[in-house]
DNA sequence: AATGAATGAGACTTCATTCAT
DNA sequence: AATGAATGAAGTCTCATTCAT
């Protein structure tokens, strides 16, 4: 069902390409060239596929926020009760603070894209709505806020800091933001 | 206390003159041409002062730390009591996100730098633990820990967000994860 | 009459956005992929339809030489005595210097090709031979040539002068180069 | 004296580089790489010291026009009554549609260029000037400037015609056109 | 101590043309 | 007969860095 009439996956591949050298160097690193290299398409590939640098990253980072944007379902659909969804949160901050450097440093790129152009707050914004839609199914709306909130700010101290705190502060924290919220019901 | 016999401003003028143009463009736009025209020094003299690229913008993350920590200290010196206490993390969290553009954009490239580098790292840790220091005085160091981490996630989240959150649930959350938490003594 | 089977005009349709992206442009920046987008052609008709960029041009200028000899007849082929013939010849001045930049820039840009290549040099010279044809039918040949080249040299400078010159001088040219000349009956 | 420490006629070679490329090739087939090639220097070089393709053609014209004012000059100053202007004149027009192919075609592209940019107008314009500035030291300024048409016109079509009229018939337009355009006194 | 001149490397992008369909 | 996909070559321009002064 491919469209083209040869490797239809080459979008994809470069994509692909890009987020990992973004990853390894940085944004302010990033070339066409190395992407190509990386992605094993000619030079010329990449303009005629994308029709710039500006779309090739947004097309990357859009491709970025689906991705982590998973992993909060995963971690945050599961949950039956308030309290398992207190245990899937804490999972979730220690996951991404501890996982691939990977996602710890895109993400970090990604906001300071949003910080600075609106095209890419909305991919940001999508990802805080998701977030705040799934701990809404368990605590009300403005706790849901203050927790998402807290996620993110766990996540970036455990990930920059030197000795990185524990599990269980991490859950107490949850815990007393989630002390008094109750589910609007 | 010059240490060159013309112009000793030099070094402090191109220093911030980087910091603008990384606010304006972004770390990957940067050039020593860029920053030296921004100055108003001439471009010999950029790889005069500074041995490259990276020493130049190391140090000049070094004044941005200063000054961010600056502010910390402005915020959270001052308070005599928890409730004090609280009342200035609250208006920290709104003086950084909503206060200049530039100071959010330079963090976050900032943190971008550290998720990689160490180098950096070691400036944003220095950060945190100043924070702590201030935040210990009026509660316990574990709440202290969390508080530090909620005042990035919320000042991150207001700045991004389509529809920033209002001082009431900024409060409220503060206080929720202050609520238990008694000054060590 | 048409030749393929389908859009039998999208030759003239490309060769008309030929012309009209090089009065735009001018032929330096002239590429298939503008004159494929302005004529609303897929790229890949553009090799099909004609052998490469030359053949193009060349086609292209041999249709605005046949617009612009049809100008000439226009104006010369009507006049029924040496007096008419005078102002029509100042009407045609004033026409072409004062009329479309478009066959302005054209005109010029055909100069330079023929001043470079033989087989532009075709084309104006079939015009040349055309208007003087024209010319001869109330002059002798001496004076047609002479008159058909004030023609030219009046027109350029009307076109690129700051302040053009009036009709009164255009006619008092005409006059003085057609006084003598009698036809050769 | 020179202000630079290195080949100061850098700069010169690379305008004569530009122009005799132009010449040879045509304004659309210029490059910077086939300048710097053809002026021995390096790539790089070309937007050192010329901020881009259009400073560099527009300087360049700049130059030839010198030279083209010059051999006007050349012509026109030293006639000291009608009857040696109409013979100057006459031998002007032999000369340049007769000379150096690099002169008509240098010609040709700048008035294409001057036809779509006002920034080369300003150029041709003062050739113009300084033409009529001669002229009018023998004839009346509508003489003058029905002249300088003329001198267009002739050598243009002299330089593309098949058959290139002879002086004869030069003389005798220009006698046509200035037979009663005494001095204005 | 300080800098203007210079350049090789590499950035992004456009392009004419080829080819499988 | 006609075209979308693809690419190698070349375009302009920016840059960090070196070096003579």
């Amino acid at each position: 069902m491919a469209t083209g009439h040869t490797d239809p996956q080459r979008r994809e591949r470069i994509l692909a390409a890009t987020l990992d050298l973004i990853a390894d160097e940085g944004i302010a690193r990033v070339s066409h060239r190395k992407i190509a290299a990386r992605a094993g398409v000619p030079l010329g590939s990449m303009t005629y596929h994308f029709s710039g640098m500006d779309d090739l990253l947004r097309e990357a980072f859009g491709r970025f926020t689906d991705h982590i944007v998973a992993v909060f379902d995963a971690y945050l659909s599961a949950p039956a009760d308030p309290e398992q969804a207190r245990a899937a949160v804490a999972d979730l901050v220690h996951v991404l603070s501890e996982g691939s450097q990977r996602d710890l440093v895109l993400t970090q790129e990604l906001y300071t894209l949003a910080a600075r152009q609106p095209a890419y707050r909305e991919l940001t914004q999508e990802w805080m709505r998701r977030s705040r839609v799934h701990l809404e199914k368990h605590f009300d709306p403005d706790t849901a806020r203050q927790l998402d909130a807290l996620i993110e700010g766990l996540t970036l101290h455990r990930a920059l800091a030197q000795e990185p705190h524990g599990r269980t502060l991490t859950l107490e924290a949850i815990a007393r933001i989630t002390a008094t919220g109750a589910p609007a019901r």
